[in-house]
DNA sequence: TACGCATAGTTGAGCTTTCAATATCAGCGG
DNA sequence: CCGCTGATATTGAAAGCTCAACTATGCGTA
């Protein structure tokens, strides 16, 4: 805590930009979310990475994984999403501690009527913002903080419990 | 909705790389606070935003406009703050249904002992991945998105209620 | 003055997230 | 086989956020 070593200007700026912009964004996405589709963006995560999965469905670790949720919130989320008819719970034949999260015909259909409505508000939001080559400048930066705060990181690889 | 022109695979990346990295920086941030300082994000911003007003105090309106909060969610945030002892009401004597909130010498000690925890957090998280170029980058990129983001959008210029 | 409407701020209910248990089961050494 | 340790998932309580009222006050106007 000796000299902490303080932002520079460059730094400040650039921190209190991300910082601002990246709570419009998500704002701005949570709402066009749960007015369209009636749900937070975090459950539409969930439903997007079931949709890609073999089967349409994933062990609640690996889901927690891809989301990088916490097993705790995931359960809750499942919970929720089970109770809008949208997912279901299946346990695992192997491993009885285990159990699959799949999604539903309701729970597809949901997530394919929203995603034209989403994806226009991701463009609405950032991508329209940017010129091509800020796209791509944003994305190999975004990428290198990605690796490099989930490796430096004590609390986001090990999760929570 | 119709022809909802996807995403390109430049612009796929980007995003995902986006959504990544921006959870995996607010999750180490959120942490790092609420177990160094007691306070989620939102609280610190708010008494950083008190300690850089005139006298250590701003009206609630002009407090929310600064730190992007919805009027309730700041008077929740005020209410919980206030029973910290890190900040204190003091109703407008001009304008009777107004109101200032008042950063108390606790609360300015308190966010003082946080600062330097939560600078080396942004850095660890963020700052230290990249380049000097690419901070730069990064916040020309932002200040776009932001400037962008806030105008073109209904709701976040129009506050809720 | 009295009416109407906009503004400032608060409140309570419902929902999501977090944190700290808890229960259940797999794998392994004795 | 028994017991131990670690992994998988769930649960309940507390905290924060959002949304929709609601109170109280200012301000313009007839």
């Amino acid at each position: 805590m000796s000299e902490p070593r303080w932002l520079t200007a460059d730094e400040q700026r650039t921190w209190r930009a991300y910082l601002a912009a990246t709570k419009v964004v998500s704002e701005r996405l949570d709402r066009q979310l749960q007015r369209d589709a009636g749900m937070p963006t975090a459950y539409y995560e969930i439903l997007v990475a079931l949709s890609e999965a073999d089967g349409g469905e994933l062990r609640m670790s690996e889901l927690a994984a891809f989301t990088r949720s916490s097993r705790s919130r995931l359960s809750h989320a499942i919970a929720r999403l089970e109770q809008n008819g949208w997912v279901t719970r299946r346990s695992c034949p192997t491993d009885k501690r285990g159990a699959f999260a799949t999604l539903t015909e309701a729970g597809l259909a949901t997530l394919v009527s929203a995603a034209p409505g989403h994806v226009g508000e991701v463009r609405a939001a950032l991508l329209d913002a940017l010129t091509a080559n800020q796209v791509r400048h944003l994305g190999e930066i975004m990428a290198t903080v990605g690796e490099h705060a989930s490796a430096g990181c004590p609390a986001a690889s090990c999760d929570d419990d």
